[in-house]
DNA sequence: GTCAGGTGTCGAAGCGCTTCGAAATCATTT
DNA sequence: AAATGATTTCGAAGCGCTTCGACACCTGAC
């Protein structure tokens, strides 16, 4: 079973070959009856266009690499969600996805990218210093990230708009009339690595409580229960009218509720809480969340990928947060 | 910033291009003394090959297909480090790897096949009765199945052996002590499908604890509590002198815990529980259990694909299932 | 000194496709 | 009726690589 070439679709069709890549490509206006006829030879035959011979000829390999962190602790949904998404929307635009994981680092893209194996990147879970900035900068490679780096200048990115994801928190309690409110963060380490997302939301938490003139304070979290329910309490001690809570830390999320509970604050009648954190975990806990929007993430990544393969300009995309009230607040 | 091609490495070194492909390649004996002025060449320049023309040239495009049910509900930690391991296996053999949904079903795999973008394919949780295994058998393309179709004559399938797993977890009670034990298996339907691991799993616990004069019963269940709930008290009812469950169900195993404290029943005091299931889920309850090896399922599968595009024969392999004791059982 | 048999290297022919310039055809205009 | 311009199709030249057959050289045997 010999594989079908273009020229078998030709000499069926009774026309050039050239005329069977135009038709294919649309590249040039082809009469309406030969097109038909070709197409109807291509059908019959079942040609497929070879994968190799199409990138070796038109430089475009039609595919797009996603570098995803595969190791341990990842958050898995969000991860999935949008590694589907991203294949699903390459597919609309007639491009598959090479799997890649984070710990090829540098050389992966660089070899890929020599390759001519792909024609762009996707970068999942950029870190702020992140090693492979520089190299896709040098490269010239397309490129998208999710996530910012330090310096996101030149670069395309996707992510979240967090800042806005703070305020629309602190507006959300504000809304439902609580004066006194407070962040519990990432850990002390994050912000000292100078995270670009967890400063984000702080600092939008921050501006916007202010803004409606509420009493709003901004604090660390650790992620043992202990450490989290230490937090807590520090935190109710000091502010003793404390009635709205955010937090925006996956791993304590839990045990924030855990603390309440043990100080004797019942949510959502003592304190309303509002978590930033995936889907599952609020859907779970039946918290009011800010959701990580995985799929549109995906969606649009691969949007502006394409975007630059056709060599617009494509400037970076802060998502609006969306807020899902469930049984946490009042 | 002109690509480099083995014309440039050939010029480089003052060799002819042919000579370059086969230091690459080792597939002629090259002298010493010009392999190394090739591949000095090789370093300076940067010289990557360019996949496209590797591809069409060599008939192989050194990349495999991992076709993946990225739908909700699926085990995620499971197909990460599935997916991991195979990534990393794939490019110990030099491969990339193409990811793909199962959504794009038959025709993505037909597409890919003839376009010889992979060498080969990797499907991920293969049904019983699967629509893409009679594509894969006439299509021809190299493939390697994670689990069992329900003729898997011909094929070459690898997973864990259910039906030694089910045997281990009757023996590891019988050891204990019990006498009487059973089977929480996977909801009705899954049976009914004739989904061949449920099945298997059932097939080797009621042998092993036969031949070992054990009292034993299988029953599925459910997902939800209450339904969970119920089948235990059933259970315990109809047998009340039970000691050994082994559930086979990892949604089910957080709701057996939980019905098995509302009915009084202590773990592993009065009854030890032995769970067949991703490992996260085993360690955070801190149940014995049989674990789902994601990671050598990877690795043998990528192995098995490989010998086969070396157009060695590759039979199917089961993975030996491994008990990690933990506190469930005594 | 010649010849057989290795080695090591080269040149050229593709692999299947895209794309460019040119040819062929047809419809309009003068 | 010839010339012009559009429209449609063709032919051929690559794209960068692998691989086959051939050539050049060297060794050792006779």
């Amino acid at each position: 079973m010999r594989t079908v070439t273009i020229a078998d679709v030709a000499r069926h069709a009774g026309v050039a070959v050239s005329t069977v890549s135009y038709v294919l490509s649309g590249k040039r206006a082809i009469s309406a009856t030969t097109r038909q006829r070709v197409l109807d030879s291509v059908r019959v035959l079942g040609y497929h266009p070879n994968a190799g011979a199409r990138a070796l000829a038109s430089k475009r390999a039609n595919v797009i690499a996603l570098v995803l962190p595969l190791r341990a602790g990842m958050n898995l949904p969000v991860l999935m969600q949008f590694a589907t998404s991203v294949v699903a929307t390459a597919r609309q635009y007639d491009h598959d996805v090479l799997l890649m994981t984070a710990d090829e680092g540098p050389d992966g893209i660089r070899r890929v990218a020599a390759s001519a194996m792909v024609d762009g990147l996707l970068l999942m879970d950029v870190e702020v210093r992140d090693t492979r900035v520089p190299l896709l900068r040098d490269l010239g490679e397309p490129s998208v990230l999710i996530g910012f780096p330090a310096d996101a200048e030149g670069l395309t990115c996707v992510d979240l708009d967090f800042h806005q994801a703070g305020a629309l928190c602190a507006a959300h309690l504000a809304e439902r009339g609580h004066r006194e409110i407070a962040l519990l963060g990432a850990p002390e380490v994050v912000y000292e690595r100078g995270t670009g997302f967890a400063e984000r939301t702080r600092a939008g938490f921050l501006a916007e409580a202010t803004g409606r003139g509420l009493h709003a304070v901004a604090v660390p979290c650790e992620e043992t229960y202990d450490e989290v329910a230490s937090a807590v309490k520090l935190l109710f001690d000091a502010h003793p009218g404390l009635t709205g809570l955010v937090v925006h830390n996956e791993a304590a999320v839990g045990h924030v509720l855990g603390a309440l509970r043990a100080l004797g604050r019942a949510v959502p009648e003592d304190v309303s809480v509002v978590a930033i954190c995936p889907d599952d975990i609020a859907e779970r806990a039946r918290l009011t969340s800010v959701l990580i929007p995985a799929e549109e993430l995906g969606r649009e990544a691969v949007r502006l990928l394409m975007a630059k393969l056709d060599g617009l300009p494509a400037g970076s995309i802060l998502l609006e947060p969306r807020l899902t009230i469930r049984e946490s607040t009042r």
